[in-house]
DNA sequence: GCTATATATCTTGTATACAAGTATGAATTC
DNA sequence: GAATTCATACTTGTATACAAGATATATAGC
């Protein structure tokens, strides 16, 4: 693996567990000391993340860790239920669906005394339940673009599952989902997604305000400085 | 502007404009070179190309135009008719519908006589017929999204508007979908943007099949090459 | 004490040198 | 003649040196 790669994996990783906190300011040097790298692939890693949303630069003036933008985060959101209604669209309207979905459903509807408990892993597997309905379908193109959607999102999403009943609802919410596109029932189908979203959505934020509410003034602030 | 951006650009460019043919090998050397700069900036901008999925990288064996992938293309298109019907749907709901489409409006919907008829300059006024609809939205996540997909989908779509009789239908499309929305018949609205863009979609297809028909072999060669 | 200017320091932008790996082709062996 | 091995040229990956520009600090002037 490419030492440029490393540095991006890591610094990401910084970033999604708020070691690099939201508005921080750094410096090429200053990462590529910590990371023990020279410049050049800490440059390829941060320009790569600067396109991915989570950093951006100043020109001849340093770097920033890009702050908090709720408003950003709700409109993905909304992308995100676009793409995944529309794949649960299409999925009613295949015959082979129960095969297709035949993963999820050994997954998601067991019984209760089968069900994950721990937070981490439920979050882990929420995620592979809608990447898993978006590989369901057969446009690789709208599954990237969900992915990296989804991907931007999952640095707020991860403080999913710690809210009491969290774990629970989200085991019988897409069990429901998976049930009514097996039925081919697709607007209940997309009508129980779209709900589960929603809440998966302002659970996060309440928990998010919650969580970082020390640290919320810098979390918030607004991009345009200077 | 950066020597990075202009490299980016100018190769951007060279790509869209058939310089450089889909399938081509090349160096970063040999783009320096061209360019007049040293490898930092050219690679720079080859990293950011990658991203935009117009080149790939071998691993120290050099760089490729991105080969033709039509399948790719027709997934693309769906996501933007996902994307553009959308917002044209919630669009039909807010009440400010005809201000914010003002500008549209008199473009589209406007004589005969006053109509563009070059095909480059209503190529042009396509795009910014469609990126108009988006901005009319309030998600620019959303748009954002968009407009990455039609700049992905531009290097085929500039060959469209030069069949016979496609600019007249692209008014008469364009203006039916305005008024369409304007009288917040939202099914009529999405049912014709869709058509629209299916419209255009088959075009395309076949043009571009017409018109790189020698270099076809190349265009369609798959990815999974060594 | 306040403002303006100049300098020093720090930042990224770019060029270049070298290291590591790949593919090609010639020489060699069978 | 065919297969194999080795050397060479070429490619990207990385480190470093320097240039250009921005910011902050100190100093001079009032």
């Amino acid at each position: 693996m490419n030492l440029a790669e490393k540095v991006y994996r890591q610094l990401k990783e910084d970033i999604f567990d708020f070691r690099m906190l939201p508005g921080d300011r750094f410096s090429e040097s200053e990462v590529a000391e910590r990371m023990q790298a020279s410049r050049t692939p800490v440059r390829e890693a941060l320009y790569r993340l600067e396109r991915d949303g989570y950093v951006q630069v100043y020109f001849r003036n340093g770097w920033q860790v890009r702050p908090f933008d709720f408003r950003y985060f709700e409109e993905l959101y909304d992308v995100r239920t676009l793409l995944e209604c529309e794949v649960v669209r299409r999925l009613c309207m295949e015959t082979d669906r129960a095969e297709r979905l035949s993963g999820l459903v050994t997954i998601w509807c067991c019984k209760p005394s089968q069900r994950q408990v721990d937070p981490v892993d439920v979050a882990f597997l929420d995620e592979e339940f809608h990447f898993g309905l978006l590989e369901c379908g057969e446009n690789t193109q709208m599954e990237a673009i969900h992915k990296d959607v989804c991907e931007r999102l999952r640095i707020i999403r991860r403080l999913d599952f710690y809210e009491p009943g969290r774990i629970q609802a989200t085991y019988e919410e897409h069990s429901s989902i998976l049930e009514a596109i097996l039925s081919a029932d697709s607007s209940r189908a997309t009508r129980e997604l779209t709900r589960h979203i929603e809440v998966s959505r302002n659970t996060v934020r309440d928990i998010t305000v919650h969580r970082i509410q020390e640290a919320r003034q810098r979390y918030t602030t607004d991009l345009s400085r200077k």
